[in-house]
DNA sequence: AATCTGCTGGTCAATCTGTACAGCGGATCG
DNA sequence: CGATCCGCTGTACAGATTGACCAGCAGATT
């Protein structure tokens, strides 16, 4: 659970070069492949790595326009809601939330007119009792994690 | 950047498996190693994918609360509440957005009551002029994108 | 009819992977 | 203090995969 500073640095190496492969890392890192190996292994037991996936860039795919949306739900239909935006290609992330909204879901579109059919079909549903709706402009900080990552391993180090 | 059926299950296959290789890919896609290859090459250099680094889980890495705020900004403070938020390593994403915010933020902490220390700083900064955060309780719908690469592969077929 | 483009099925050498092993140093424990 | 456990090193091996090619072929384009 708690990573060391190899294993912090292994992540930082794979996140920034994902092609390299365990011997690659091993010489970068300056350690046996072995070890390499094992660390990998524990920490992807550990679920700290997840996997590998492919990182899908939705606006090459087409879908250039990102919002966030804040939804209120009637009482005792979360889960009927949940179900519903599961079922939406367009919404990438759902949370519950504490504070004004309920919910609060990412969804991306073809194109600013696309965003209102996508709207439409998201708040369509019958438990959901009002929306609001923040477009993004622009994405300063894009998902990322190494500096989390190296803080981290440096707090159990 | 139009991705057709092809392409589109490659990507699902690599998301849902991503230890394979080209090769068993191709087996699985029932085509031959060299169109895989020559598919992967142009879906990344189309920027459709972007790589494929390790997914860390920042639960795991004993930062298991995560939560959204909303900053509202001085009016040509952009800039330097953008700079001073990427140097918050808890900032895991930042959004310039319409709406009644200025920008949105992710944030994770090690608790609640770290979260407090998280938003002091992420507020504590001349720039920003009011913050209203939303804790994530649950997450219903990880961030996912395969639903949204076999809608893009169905359109454009 | 000539061209292009993308896919096929095959080859090659080079590399990497998974797995295993013995040795070694540091830390832990009775 | 000595025994033991754990993680890392360096090495070895067989098997699989990779990147790079190639000629042939079918459908679409010009």
């Amino acid at each position: 659970m708690a990573i060391d500073r190899l294993d912090g640095r292994l992540i930082v190496l794979l996140a920034r070069e994902p092609r390299i492969g365990v011997l690659e890392a091993s010489r970068r890192l300056g350690v046996a492949r072995g070890t390499v190996q094992a660390r990998l292994d524990r920490l992807q037991s550990n679920g700290v790595i997840r996997g590998f996936g492919p990182a899908v860039d939705p606006a090459a795919l087409g879908y250039p326009v990102t919002a966030f949306a804040t939804l209120e739900i009637k009482q005792g239909q979360g889960a009927d809601v949940r179900a519903h935006l599961a079922g939406v290609p367009e919404v990438l992330e759902l949370h519950t939330t504490t504070g004004h909204g309920d919910m609060l879901c990412r969804l991306v579109a073809r194109s600013n007119a696309d965003l209102q059919r996508v709207i439409d079909r998201v708040v369509g549903f019958d438990g959901i009792v009002r929306a609001s709706t923040a477009i993004v402009m622009e994405n300063p900080v894009p998902l990322r994690i190494i500096p989390l990552v190296e803080q981290a391993a440096e707090d159990n180090d």
